[in-house]
DNA sequence: TGAATGATCACG
DNA sequence: GTGATCATTCAT
């Protein structure tokens, strides 16, 4: 039977957590129906100096919910076209959360691109501050797939040079290397 | 390498 | 209120 993850899960270091999701599954449901993927690859954006967090220049109606309560998404609109998503992490006050940038689905297609698996599992702002479980339609769970250590692979993260030489080189992004 | 395309934020 | 910018993707 498969875990649901919840807010203990998500109540950790935010780097542990990113690292941890690689193995989970994204799952998505809408009515009857059902899609999910293994998470490939995440990036951790944690507290208040990290330039290259949204949450990096206080709290805002758009970042707020990186305050809040662990296991809850942030989902964002970008470059006038595309949705990510991210789970929040850390206790309630400090802000964090982490990206899922890629998953692998059932048929072993790769969505690698954070706007490619949203537009995949129609994930959109409605699901922003929305609590990550079934009731929702998005949610995360442990399936028992056990990712070996040296698959794991770091590196700085993508697409935030404008966070300067220091916070855009820390290794704080998580893929598997499968 | 650059266009697409609109929400968000800093500034004044 | 205005203008720059963006945790991207895809086609040229």
């Amino acid at each position: 039977m498969p875990k649901i993850l919840s807010e203990a899960f998500f109540n950790r270091d935010t780097e542990i957590v990113a690292r941890d999701l690689l193995g989970k599954f994204l799952v998505r449901e809408i009515g009857k129906k059902q899609v999910s993927g293994m998470i490939t690859e995440t990036e951790a954006y944690d507290g208040f100096e990290d330039k290259a967090s949204h949450a990096f220049r206080g709290k805002t109606l758009r970042t707020e919910v990186m305050f809040g309560k662990p296991g809850y998404g942030y989902v964002y609109f970008t470059y006038g076209m595309h949705f990510l998503v991210n789970v929040v992490t850390r206790e309630h006050g400090y802000p964090a959360a982490v990206l899922i940038r890629g998953i692998k689905l059932e048929d072993g297609k790769l969505l690698d691109g954070p706007a490619k698996l949203t537009k995949f599992l129609a994930i959109d702002k409605s699901l922003n501050k929305k609590k990550a479980a079934k009731l929702t339609g998005l949610w995360l769970e442990d399936r028992g797939v056990r990712i070996a250590k040296n698959t794991i692979q770091k590196s700085a993260r993508i697409g935030v040079a404008y966070a300067g030489p220091v916070w855009s080189a820390k290794k704080r992004r998580f893929y598997l290397s499968i």
